[in-house]
RNA sequence: UGCCCGAUAGUAUAAUGGUAGUACGACAGAUUUUGGUUCUGUUUGUCUUGGUUCGAAUCCAGGUCGGGCAACCA
């Protein structure tokens, strides 16, 4: 965070009510509900959550919002908290919801004690047609005087499972004409014959989310409750319970979630595309996941300087997903290890470099380090491979790389003259033949030739064989939730390319997992977590590097 | 035809009644043994109509457009 940096409104907001004394500590919560993986969304909450606290000297809290037991469950509790940890931040204290059932059943019982709530017979089709419409007032439903005796009667009675799953509720007694329908008695608890992943089945009746949060939030001390726009319409209700049970005063503040180009963010999608089997799993690295990210390569770093860059308001957004991709190039383009890899390998044969003859070359590991990163050596020979995509038989304009008559430099080693290629009977270039400049080695250079172009390349005699995976954005259009019919439709048929013969150099052949490198001219790289075996190299692309070529190219 | 929220370059985000700035992108150039990096420059913006004011992106009013709200989901 730079000194000269604005505030953004959340923190205008902190430092508002730190120096009139309206808060004498920040304490934020992050409150995640453990149905799902987390995705980039979520980071954005994750930051401004903790990055709030951290900032004003506070603390944040873990809660997990588990009142819906039919949907939640133990493994995404793990994934949430590794995930938040993998980002980079630590939790003050770790709560559930869960934790609060009997507490908030005891503030049930206070709300029907003040006549503030009712148990009504009505179904859920019933309620929701005598709730009215945006325009109409609702209607009372005959169970709403029910006497408190009554009412606490039978919902003691629900609470030990007398009833049958939705056969009765507890509605807040409010407005049944209030403008938010919020306001038009809401249900506080419902019946739901389910085993809880942390209370089992000590409970058959489950607290809704609106008459959660707010009270979980207060008994957690939370000063600045934040969240997502769509919960602004619950703020007064949110506000009313905590008015009428009298309890401590947290205070919500909404932004607006993260959207980003190219891909979807709800979780609803994220699921179906899960259990479409149309990606490979939550992790999948095309996925907006964390674990999908982490997957691919991104660096948790890389994604806090996105979420810091984006900023933060309550106005609709989209995100340009190469703002993503110029924090990660930012942040590896510093720190990976430079490497030869050809990811479409054809022959190059130096007809003056003898056959049998081979040499060391140095070659720097990262020339953003001060001494390079230190240096490698390169096994150099007549035979090499090189990317196809650098030779063209009939050069297009500007062309910097191999061509009959052109000479190039090979990266870390010599300068050549391009003499001709090799062709199949089909007319397919099978081989490109060039002679080298001796005088012109890396280093030692005195040949005073220079060259536009450099292209990698890898020994043949000693170059590894692995499979690249390369990924593309998910998604065809810029928003596949705002195109007609289903998103799905307009998934990118080639987001996923596997090359199965790469050509890597032979240090490659100790990458670890976690490790992140530049593959020279193509991009940044990382081991597979869930391909790569013993004995199977398996890489990841994260992100390609910037290509101006392919722009220029594309001019014509 | 209800209620709530919002509207500043292509995308985000500042300017808090006083010179419309920054980032990413795009474009042009320099440097470069990665068509990478780095550096320099250029381009594009206050939704609209009124009002208040010496002065409005900012305050007020009307309009337009966008988002949200009628789950026993969160």
């Amino acid at each position: 965070m730079s000194e000269e940096r604005s505030l953004n409104f959340l923190e205008e907001i902190v430092e508002a009510d730190l120096a009139s004394g309206k808060s004498t500590q920040i304490h934020s919560r992050f409150p995640p509900e453990p149905n799902g993986y987390l995705h980039i969304g979520h980071a954005k909450s994750i930051c401004l959550n903790f990055g709030l606290a951290d900032a004003y000297g506070g603390k944040t809290n873990l809660r997990f919002d588990d009142t819906n037991p039919a949907t939640e469950e133990t493994e995404y509790v793990e994934s949430i908290k590794a995930d938040v940890r993998w980002l980079g931040f630590e939790w003050e204290e770790e709560h559930y919801a869960s934790d609060y059932f009997g507490q908030l059943y005891a503030y049930a019982v206070a709300l029907i004690e003040k006549g503030l709530a009712y148990v009504d017979d009505l179904s859920a089709e019933e309620i929701a047609a005598t709730k009215g419409t945006p325009t109409e007032p609702g209607k009372p439903s005959p169970f709403r005087n029910r006497s408190i005796e009554e009412n606490l009667r039978l919902f003691a009675e629900m609470k030990a499972g007398a009833y049958t799953d939705g056969e009765k509720v507890l509605r807040a007694k409010i407005d049944l004409a209030s403008p938010n329908m919020h306001m038009r008695d809401p249900i506080m608890y419902r019946i739901k014959k389910t085993a809880h992943h942390r209370t089992g089945n000590d409970w058959c009746i489950y607290p809704m989310y609106d008459f959660a949060h707010g009270q979980s939030d207060s008994l957690e001390r939370i000063s600045h409750s934040i969240c997502t726009l769509e919960f602004e319409v619950h703020r007064p209700l949110y506000t009313w319970y905590i008015e009428q049970l009298g309890i401590f005063p947290s205070r919500q503040f909404e932004f607006a979630r993260l959207n980003l180009t190219y891909t979807v963010m709800s979780k609803r999608k994220l699921l179906q595309l899960v259990q479409e089997e149309l990606v490979d799993g939550w992790d999948d690295p095309r996925m907006p996941t964390l674990s999908g990210l982490r997957r691919r390569g991104y660096t948790p770093a890389s994604i806090r300087h996105f979420c810091d860059r984006i900023g933060v308001q309550r106005r609709e957004n989209i995100i340009d997903v190469g703002l993503l991709e110029f924090c990660i190039r930012e942040d590896l383009n510093a720190s990976a290890l430079r490497r030869m890899a050809v990811l479409d390998p054809i022959k190059l044969v130096i007809t003056n470099y003898p056959e049998g003859q081979s040499e060391l070359l140095p070659a720097e590991n990262n020339p953003e380090w001060e001494d390079n990163g230190g240096y490698r050596d390169l096994h150099f020979s007549r035979n090499l491979w090189i990317e196809a995509e650098d030779f063209m038989e009939v050069p297009a304009k500007k062309w910097f790389r191999l061509a009959p008559g052109t000479q190039v430099r090979l990266k870390n080693a010599y300068i050549v003259t391009c003499t001709g290629c090799v062709k199949d009977d089909y007319g397919k270039v099978i081989e490109v033949h060039c002679e080298y400049i001796p005088e012109s080695k890396s280093g030692q250079d005195s040949s005073g030739i220079h060259v536009k172009g450099t292209i990698h390349w890898i020994s043949i005699d000693e170059s590894i064989d692995a499979e690249v995976r390369l990924y593309d954005r998910l998604f065809q259009v810029e928003n596949p939730s705002h195109e007609e019919g289903d998103f799905t439709s307009y998934i990118n048929p080639s987001s996923l390319t596997v090359i199965s013969d790469a050509k890597l150099e032979a240090s490659l052949g100790s990458a670890q997992q976690g490790e992140h490198f530049q593959f020279i001219r193509k991009g940044y790289f990382t081991i597979d977590s869930k391909h790569a075996a013993e004995g199977k190299l398996v890489f990841n692309r994260t992100v390609t590097l910037k290509d101006t070529w392919s722009k220029e190219s594309k001019k014509g």
